[in-house]
DNA sequence: AAGTGGTCTAGACCACAAC
DNA sequence: TTGTGGTCTAGACCACTTA
């Protein structure tokens, strides 16, 4: 077994969603059906649907059935760490990257500090992406050599995700985010073509592998007036549900 | 059975991690083992811990078990649908609300038309939210006469959602939100002490309920340098998981 | 009453990690 | 080899929706 079997039935639901097999508003069969359908058992079914609900394709409603929701409502599917190639790829954006810099240079003190790393060499990646000829973000990554021991101009121009992921087998498990407003200095001003007053949008993320060890810090600078960020959040339930 | 099992299992392993009785970087005890302590089947206990790796609480690793995460790392929990209030409670920030509005009045056209809705009559809240006696964000709601058909002032000064969720029994489901920046006319440029060219960060919500249909309509609006979002994302695998 | 999703069980086999 | 998490099954009972 490769793959596993509920994920394979969850990639089959989302393929029949998106062609339309069971458009948006529509229930899907019921359990015990798909169960029969996929020769399976319900609960491999409910495990496939729960993929599909995470995906935020279909709502569950007790006593109905699993509703398709409105596919055409989630655009920009940032809740998930998607990279700036990703993303090119699903909004099939006329999209560019200009690698300003790659060197060696040590994490930010403040953050190797925090997170009480060992080691805080790194390779530094500064690019810039543009759009239609128009630059849209600076992104300054600091990749650990302890898992990275060099990345090349081309895979910096590509995409580092894929490199990290496909040819050096790093799994990456999940991240952190901040978004804020900053001022920013007259060089990303400039790259970044801002006439405003110098704000721009900030992203920080930490990277974390599937072993919980810390793997990468990106700063990312958007254009205030490109910048979108798009959110699906499910509300967990106020008694039973989990409290941070 | 009030309460699921497995969620009783996630809200006591919860408790558990937070008092310290299992500590950031350790493992919980085998899943076999849980099974035993709390008298249920694997299964019901791997639901459990689905839902600590939800709420980011631990990181499963194969062969290995499920090692405790650093709770400390996720200080504004917002992936989530969180309100001003729930905020303000686990933040313990001191913060104050003036309802600058309370009316009858439509959805904004734009939203009704998108959303093909028949009946538009919504209640419109703009609100003022201070903290440590300074502006930080305008929220404006439109909530649909058709669910909520009267708001009180009282109601609009502490917390909607617990008003619709504990009183009038509404299951909020899900929501969109989107992030963006823009200006701001002057009116809101003065009430939210804004200096600069008027940039404010928007923030904008369509919830729905749980049987899918829409409810509410949020824009909020926040001073650029108190604005804050953080985030926490889990990347779906490359090749077997579901892409958007 | 019939059909739906929500939960739970007891057992099984597998892949991965550590010894 | 042993122990871990990952997956899957077949059946059971419950609560909710609809007719």
């Amino acid at each position: 077994m490769v793959i596993a079997k509920y994920l394979q039935i969850a990639q089959d639901l989302t393929d029949k969603i998106k062609h339309g097999q069971y458009p948006a508003g529509d229930f899907l069969p019921s359990e015990p059906a798909l169960a029969q359908l996929y020769s399976s058992s319900r609960e491999t079914i409910r495990k496939a649907l729960n993929e599909l609900i995470d995906a935020c394709l279909i709502q569950k409603i007790k006593g109905k059935g699993s509703m398709v929701l409105d596919i055409n409502r989630f655009v920009f599917p940032v809740s998930d760490i998607t990279t700036f190639s990703e993303l090119n790829l699903s909004q099939k954006m006329n999209a560019t990257t200009q690698v300003l810099a790659l060197e060696n240079r040590n994490l930010p003190q403040a953050i190797a500090h925090q997170l009480a790393l060992t080691d805080p060499a790194a390779i530094f990646v500064r690019r810039l992406r543009t759009v239609d000829s128009e630059p849209i973000v600076i992104d300054e990554d600091y990749v650990l050599k302890k898992y990275v021991p060099a990345i090349t101009k081309e895979q910096a121009q590509t995409s580092l995700y894929s490199y990290f992921e496909k040819e050096l087998n790093l799994e990456i498990a999940y991240a952190t985010k901040t978004i804020t407003v900053e001022p920013v200095d007259e060089l990303i001003a400039e790259k970044l073509h801002l006439q405003q007053p110098n704000l721009a949008v900030f992203v920080r993320s930490l990277t974390y592998l599937k072993d919980t060890s810390f793997f990468q810090y990106t700063v990312s600078m958007h254009r205030p007036d490109k910048f979108k960020f798009v959110d699906f959040a499910r509300r967990k339930s106020a008694h039973g549900g989990l409290v941070l």
